[in-house]
Formats: structure tokens, sequence, C-alpha cells
DNA sequence: CGGGTGGTTGATACTTATCAATGGCTGTGG
DNA sequence: CCACAGCCATTGATAAGTATCAACCACCCG
């Protein structure tokens, strides 16, 4: 199925509150399922090896604990389904409840709250093997936007059955346990460097947060990956501003610290970047 | 028993990394169980009714959460022992590995992660009934200080046990789920203050925060609450500097929107804290 | 009484935002 | 194929927000 890729629910820089316009359709293409797609859904037995979006086989090759949760997964007889969706749209909505939990087969995605004036700030960066909304869709609602950056692919599972599958295994304590802790001490980090960094410490953590990330999930070739991002998403992601961190980036690759060329970031001094996040 | 009150493990501003000097003192009071309160651990069952420091009975009259989970463990055999910790001592290292989890009975206390220069950064205010090191303990360290404010009364439970218990139940996994996503539902809120707002809207939104919290446990008279924080923890907390918090601090107090007098603080508007949250 | 901690205030310097102008790039429609 | 509109990145000038430094005072506690 196709989108019609004008329908941008986000306005570039400010995220709108609310919806106008040609939001309603929006509205139907994220909260519905799409019918064709929800044909997928039958009783597929939910198998990264027949994951036609995912070469990488992410989610058998991952050792992430997210990934022991969904491996197991597999064993068992879960309903699941795939959804595309287009660079920009959004995934989740802050607003909406949903019965399903998603995992992000391919593509870029964050997480972002909003102020009421426009400004957002991007809570955490989603890759293949990333959870959308931590487990939590069965109580109430996120309160953050999940947004594409890049074309996303994502696997929807059931939370009912997901939680059902979850709460007969032993060790289930340990695995949401682990997730979680993992889960806060990316916040924490951010914490710290929003609190207590510069902006040029801020951008340098995140260069190197996303570059380790990436090479736990074979996303990296030598020292450069793959980088869709906009300057935006980063001047989001630390707190600053576009054009500041359009200088600061300009600083980095003077300095011979990082390369930037063809949506793709190299980091050419890592030790660099640490003595700048240091700092 | 009794601290030496002068053994301070903290710097006024700046937290000390690595131990010298009577270092090695605190260490051993810290992470030991000093033996005559572990005596009292013995086969005691956990019930708030009998918990001497603290009558408010938090544990069973809170509705939340985390409450919920501990209010359980009370119908069973689970061994528990108090512990006392001065004001301005460390609760837990980061590099401590502890087989106890805690909960805190009474006081304040806060978490926070430092950077190799000595400047800190607050990631939560703990009160009677919050959990020490959120259920991490029997995987990796925490990687946080958690440093007593006041002095704090704690609980101390062990992490098999109660793994154990929750694990017999089957709601389990609402209630972690709950609870963790409350928690980092309070991160979020912090990572949008650090990165989107200003110093007085940082402040301001501290403050609701910390009284919302405070109503919750019925620790609030009135618009008025205790208040041992140090300007320097706000500071801390919000990516300040103590200086500048002082300057804010004057001015909401001067705007008539709070009025902090005997270590209590008064919110005298709270719409004008929350327009200034907002702004 | 003296020392340590904590809070206040003013002067100055640094960091970052804001504003404005420019140019490259891309997809679209004539 | 060209013109155009949007989006994105860059750059410089200026303004706002905070940090830093230093001095001072108040208070508590031994």
């Amino acid at each position: 199925m196709e989108f019609d890729r004008k329908c941008n629910p986000i306005e570039s820089g400010r995220l709108k509150i609310g919806f106008s316009g040609d939001a309603k359709h929006q509205l139907k293409i994220i909260k519905g399922i799409p019918s064709d797609v929800e044909d997928v859904l039958t009783s597929q037995k939910y198998s990264c090896a027949t994951c036609p979006a995912n070469e990488l086989n992410i989610c058998e090759a991952s050792n992430r604990l997210r990934a022991i949760a969904v491996q197991h997964l597999e064993d068992l007889p879960l309903n699941s389904y795939e959804q595309k969706v287009p660079a920009r749209r959004i995934i989740l909505h802050p607003k909406e409840y949903s019965e399903h939990m998603s995992i992000i087969c391919s593509g870029w995605a964050f997480s972002a709250m909003i102020l009421p004036d426009g400004r957002k700030q991007i809570l955490s960066f989603l890759h293949s093997g990333d959870v959308v909304s931590e487990f939590t869709p069965w109580m109430n609602m996120s309160g953050k936007h999940v947004v594409a950056i890049t074309d996303v692919t994502l696997r929807k599972f059931k939370c009912s059955e997901v939680k059902n599958i979850l709460s007969e295994r032993a060790d289930m304590f340990e695995i949401l346990t682990k997730f979680w802790a993992e889960n806060r001490a990316q916040a924490d980090e951010l914490i710290v460097s929003l609190g207590r960094r510069r902006g040029e410490g801020r951008i340098a953590q995140l260069i190197l947060f996303l570059m380790r990330k990436l090479v736990e999930r074979d996303m990296v070739t030598g020292q450069t990956m793959m980088f869709p991002l906009r300057q935006s998403h980063i001047a989001d992601a630390t707190g600053l501003t576009a054009v500041h961190v359009s200088k600061v980036l300009g600083d980095f690759q003077r300095q011979d610290l990082i390369r930037i060329e063809n949506r793709s970031l190299t980091i050419l001094s890592a030790e660099g970047l640490q003595r700048v996040v240091a700092s």
C-alpha cells in the first residue's frame, strides 16, 4: 500500500499540536489498521526469518534484552502484522490508545514530547529492534509522539497476547527489569547531558551514543553510519537550536572530529569526541 | 546506633569521586550492615503498622503503585530490617553491589550521577514510599549515588525474597509495568525541563512537582510543605548554579509566587508558577 | 568566639538564542 | 526543460540567559 507523501503531520522545525486540515486523514491512517494490512494479520506466526523487511534478521541476531523477549515469542503462536510508515509520519500519537505494541524492523524514528508553544524535546531515537512506547500501551496513553524519521517498517503485536506469553516465562522478572533498567539508564544519560554539558558536549555525546547503538545492531561499516538525522533533529534531542547545531557541527568537521556527507556520518576521532564530552 | 555527624561523604556543592582520607570509614559503614542493625533482621515480618519511624503508615495509606506491590508483601513472610541514615550520608554507592532493595520510610533523599570533574546532576528526589535503586539491584550496579538529604529511615528487603514473592503474583506484569512507566514519565518530564525550559521554568516546575508529590503522601498542610532542600540541591536538579537559583528564588518571592521560611515552602500562586513554567 | 555552611548581590564573561540574509538542493508543475 | 516553492544548511550581528568570580552577611554549632 502506498501513502501520500505530501501528507506531512509534522511541520518542519515545530510540531503542530491538535489536528486540522488534512489531519483527519492522517488520524485514520495512523489509528486504524489499513485494511489490506489487516488482512496480513490473520494467523501468521511471528518469525524474523520471514520478515521481508529485515534481511539482517535483527531480532535473532541481536543479543539485546528486548530481543531475548521477542526471540522467545517466535516459538509460540503469536499473531502479528507488518506496517510501513513513510518518513515524517506519526507512528504513535500521544492521545492514541492502542491495543498493539510495535517493534521497529527497519528505519529511524524518534519519540518526543512537545510543549504547548510547539517546541519539542526528543526523548530517544528508535532503531530496528526497539520497542515503540515501552510496554505501556495497555495502561494509559504514552503521552509521547513517536515519529518516523526515515521510512519505517514495524511489526505489531497484540498487547494482550504478548502479555500472556511473557507471563508464562519464569525469567520474565529479569527480562522486564533489565529492559526497563537499560531504558532508564539511557534517560539518565540524557538528563546528565542536558543538565550539565554544553552544546558541544551534548552533540558529541549524541554522536558517540548513536554510533555505539548502531554498532550493536551491525549497522556500521568501519567508522561510518547512515545518518538520516536533520540538524533540527539533533537540535531537538540536545535542547539546542538548529542554528547552533549547525555551527557546532561545522566546528567538529573543521577540527576533523567527524565528517558528514551523503547522509552518512564518519567518526574520525572518537577520542577527540570523547574529550569534548568530558570537557 | 549513632553515626558521627562530622563524617560527611559529600562536600558542599561538589561531590568528590573516589575515596580518600576518612573515606574508608564511610565505605565500611555504608556497604556493611552495622551489626546491631543486622540483629533486628532476624525473622521480622514486614508491617507498616509496626514501623516505628512512620506514624503516617505511608505504605498502607498510599494509593501509589509501588505501595500496592509493597502492601501485598505484608501478607507474606518477608524478612526486613530498618536502617537509619543521617543527613548527607551516602545511602547507595554507585559501585556498591547490594543484595537488598530499600524503601524510604521517612526523610528526603536524592539520586544523582556525577561527572568526572565533580559536578553532579540530580535525577530524582526520594520520599517515603519510594524505592531506592529502582528494582535493579540484582543485576548490575545502579551507577548512581543515592544520598540522604535529611535523616532518613529505610526498610530493607532481600532482593531474592521480593523477587520470589512478586513472581507469584498474577498481576505482577501490570505492577512492574506501571511502576516503571511512571518512573520513566518522571524522567521524561525532567528531560523536557532541562532541554526546553529556562531557569525560572525549571525551578517553578520542580516546586510544583514536589508539591504534587508530597500532597499524594499527605505531607502538605494547606499550601506549605517541609522543604529541607538547600539551594545547591535545586541547582543540581535543574542544571543551574546555586548562585542563579538564589536569584530566581528571590524573584519568585518578590513576585509573591512562593514564600520560603523556616525550611518550609508555601506556594502563594500555583497559577503564577504554572505560568512561569509555560513561558 | 571562630569556623563552616548557606544565602545574597553585583560585575563581568561566556554560551546560546534570535533574527536575518543567503545559497544549495529537490520535487513539482507548467 | 525550466521556474518555482520548500526545506535545509550556513553565516554574521545582536540580544538574552547563565556561569563565574568575589565579597559579604547570617546563622548554627561547637
